[in-house]
DNA sequence: CTGCTTCTTTGTGCATCCGCAAACAACTTG
DNA sequence: CAAGTTGTTTGCGGATGCACAAAGAAGCAG
């Protein structure tokens, strides 16, 4: 499990940016690499946290299960990204699982490294800070979008939102660059498999988007976007 | 508007209690305080974030407004509680708009004072860390509540929640110290006020509330909190 | 006290969204 | 290729919660 990873890989993370070459190679000295295939998982909530992680590679899904069973999907982690670093909100455990859903691969470091981590490069800190920020900040708009929307305009930005983060463009269409079920999305919006499937087939119809098994397409994310946007009616 | 605030009444609020009197008294004298009655705003949504705060006495509601003009309330503001510090985490202006719903006291400070702030105690750079992680997983539960559950049952957790932060003890009862409508637990739950209205009447046919304008007594804690555990039906 | 404003209660119809159920399609495994 | 697994589609009935409306209650100013 020795690093092999190419530096030029890493460098391009926002997160090691600005850091001098010393410090990343210091830094990926101290890492561990860590492989999952589709559905394995990096973490299970409940757990100790013990490591934390920087996705290099895939994609992977952080999702929570309620006391009675259900299950929302927190977010989606993509290449760059810091994850499972609860235990640097000072909780001793993880609070979600994160399962991957294509090949990934990760870096982790022990839980104990953080302090190292943050002393080594204060751009850390600050890049640390900002993405909380953001996940906070995210997490107000979804919680605005559930109290304030129908159903549709919360699918529609949810499917933009994943286009953005994970699209590939492909011969006049967006290709959502990873595996994803109509429940992935249902779980992301507050509803259920059933809604989504029947709003998905509805724009097909109307050619904005054309799906299959797991699969997305956006062709139209201008009407889309006027979809999310749009005064209610 | 120099201070008076007597130093033992903000050494119990949780952020100061491992720090030295030195230190405390240095952060003290750099702030001003600031005084809002009911319905007077600390700073408003998009306003630019020159000024972060803490809440010395009193209570705030902060409070988003969409696109389309619907409000949503995204926390309440209890003494103790540091808001306002929008800029630490990189962002020009205020998300939110925080008005003071009962005669309120806050201290101040610059937000380019931010850096000083964390270099003079660590313990405030982990405290705010800490703040804004409790933050996240607030969200992530109300996220988590709004996806899966109905109605009634949220709203019992957002009363709960309101109890055991702003409740005070009086004959056998729990009164929510400080004047809220059903309007505000709408916004809350992400429902409409006439839901609410409802929710509180039956509950106080059964005995669980008693309520009044901008008034809410909680009379049996162990029932709603039944009522917000159990599963569905 | 009187009128005004703000907050609350309650009722009725109606659109939305969910639950259940069943069939189908695609991919996987042996 | 046959059987099993997993994901998707669709229909229908019904509950939930919303919009609209109207009136009552409580506080406030003059």
């Amino acid at each position: 499990m020795t690093l092999k990873i190419d530096k030029s890989v890493v460098r391009s993370f926002s997160m090691f940016e600005k850091m001098a070459d010393a410090d990343v190679e210091h830094l990926l000295s101290l890492a561990v690499s860590r492989r999952a295939s589709a559905g394995e998982a990096f973490f299970e909530q409940g757990g100790a946290a013990t490591h934390f992680f920087m996705l290099i590679h895939g994609r992977l899904k952080v999702t929570q299960v309620t006391a009675d069973g259900q299950q929302i999907i927190v977010r989606v982690v993509h290449p760059g990204d810091l994850f499972g670093f609860a235990r640097a909100l000072r909780r001793p455990d993880y609070p979600g699982t994160a399962v991957s859903v294509s090949e990934s691969l990760a870096l982790s470091w022990p839980t104990e490294l953080w302090p190292q981590f943050i002393d080594r490069s204060p751009h850390v800190a600050v890049s640390a800070l900002n993405t909380i920020g953001e996940r906070l900040e995210e997490a107000h708009t979804r919680i605005r979008e559930m109290s304030t929307q129908e159903v549709e305009r919360r699918v529609a930005h949810t499917v933009l939102r994943l286009a953005r983060q994970a699209g590939n463009p492909e011969a006049s269409k967006i290709r959502i660059d990873f595996p994803i079920t109509r429940q992935d999305i249902a779980e992301m919006t507050g509803t259920t498999l059933h809604t989504v499937s029947r709003i998905l087939s509805a724009w097909e119809g109307q050619g904005l988007v054309e799906g299959g098994r797991q699969k997305l397409f956006v062709c139209d994310m201008k009407r889309l976007q006027s979809l999310a946007d749009s005064e209610k009616h």
